[in-house]
DNA sequence: CGGCTCGTTGACAATAATCAAGCGAGGTGG
DNA sequence: CCACCTCGCTTGATTATTGTCAACGAGCCG
């Protein structure tokens, strides 16, 4: 009963019904299984993949790097997550993606994907969604960098994190594991490694949100998605046709 | 030969071969016309079109609007650019979409959309592929947002602008009409509108940008590109099979 | 004319970056 | 086995960038 795309299936069925033949169809098309080590890329900058990667275990990100060398990271995929399903449209990859965490992944040939395109319309339909749910996380992520304190952005990449891993079932309590180092967290929410520190320093000291040895338990969740201004509507965790 | 899915597919053929009856169907597809009004809303948060909103003439933007009452325009759309295909599939608006100018929209209804992703896949990825374009842009601001400083920001948005402005005719030699008012443009940048200000300055007065009566105009292109790190790669502006 | 909105500027304050130093855990090689 | 190294975390001092507050001017419209 578990296969690589179990977890793929668990999130689409919070947004629609999923056909047994729908289901058979995603487990059919995983080509073959990849294991990529900390640190390294899963996809490169200017790579023209001809597969797209599930994220089957561990954790990674999606990022860019500027002429100047700085680096912003604008996605953090978790298991469950296409991490470069955009690619069997937009063709060239314009970013990199990084594995955060020793990862596993399942490949999708794009021939698959573009037959599903052709021949299962429905389930095309939610492989679009998906990536319209990624983009809903890209506008929330700008609202945050843009008009919030580093402060509260850091209390919403938190309760997003959570929302995001409790869907597939990776919360323990309030409690869950989110490998990213100080300064991953900084390229993620665009401040310095020391700025980083400090607020979370803060999080703890007004007993919001522990961070510990890569696992973060929150402390009082209303006080925590009050000052990160945090509302899930856009994660689109609601059931209906599509 | 003028329709107003003209511009749409000038910008699909951009990026890929349409078919005589793919332009067709585009065209079919119109339900009728829309005028809105200088800052009213074309779709607002929490609502759930029946039909998506193709923008024919003017500009108009994306944003959201925090509980502590801050904006951040998320996206700004030219003519030809769909502002809220994703509601075909997200169903409920987790932000806005207001007319920056007196706009003109073509509406296609959903049950149409539904009825592309059924019979014609191709053109149904094209669509798709529009919708992935604007997170690349996404991607894009979310680097400048956090990575560069508000100059540099600024010469970006700039670049971007006119890239996708002479896309689809709308420049007029290296000048082009951009009718944000500087409030805006700081809800677009996460600036403050007093240092919007001080940043245009800057840009006259190195001699790289004037904006004037809402006509910009280009000085120095190099010069603006480098400042901003700006590279057209994440426009995919790649006339290939899709 | 008067009351808007939008753009402009100066003075000052808040936020976050940079620079510098030290600490502790874990790994490695002598 | 221990010295040493590296990496990630932590903190203080100082600087840079951007925000806030306040005021004023230009253009437009009723």
């Amino acid at each position: 009963m578990t296969s690589p795309v179990d977890l793929l299936i668990a999130k689409l069925e919070q947004r629609d019904r999923l056909s047994a033949d729908e289901k058979e169809t995603l487990a059919g098309s995983i080509a073959r299984l990849r294991r990529v080590a900390t640190d390294d890329d899963i996809v490169r900058e200017a790579d023209r993949p001809r597969e797209s990667s599930l994220l089957v275990e561990g954790f990674a990100a999606r990022y860019k790097i500027l002429p100047s060398g700085r680096r912003q990271i604008t996605a953090i995929h978790v298991p469950g997550d296409f991490v470069d399903l955009h690619s069997f449209l937009l063709k060239t990859m314009d970013h990199g993606v990084m594995a955060l965490t020793a990862c596993e992944l399942a490949l999708v040939p794009h021939a698959t994907l573009l037959r599903i395109t052709e021949e299962k319309p429905h389930l095309a339909r939610l492989l679009w969604l998906g990536t319209l749910i990624d983009a809903a996380i890209h506008r929330e992520w700008l609202t945050m960098m843009g008009r919030s304190s580093a402060t509260a952005h850091m209390a919403h990449l938190i309760c997003e994190l959570f929302c995001r891993l409790q869907l597939v079932g990776l919360t323990d309590g309030w409690s869950f594991r989110c490998p990213l180092t100080q300064e991953e967290l900084g390229d993620t929410l665009g401040l310095s490694t020391v700025h980083v520190n400090r607020v979370l320093k803060e999080l703890r000291e007004r007993k919001l949100v522990s961070w510990q040895n890569g696992i973060v338990t929150i402390a009082n969740w209303q006080g925590l998605q009050d000052l990160g201004e945090f509302s899930e509507l856009y994660l689109n965790l609601i059931r209906e046709p599509r």
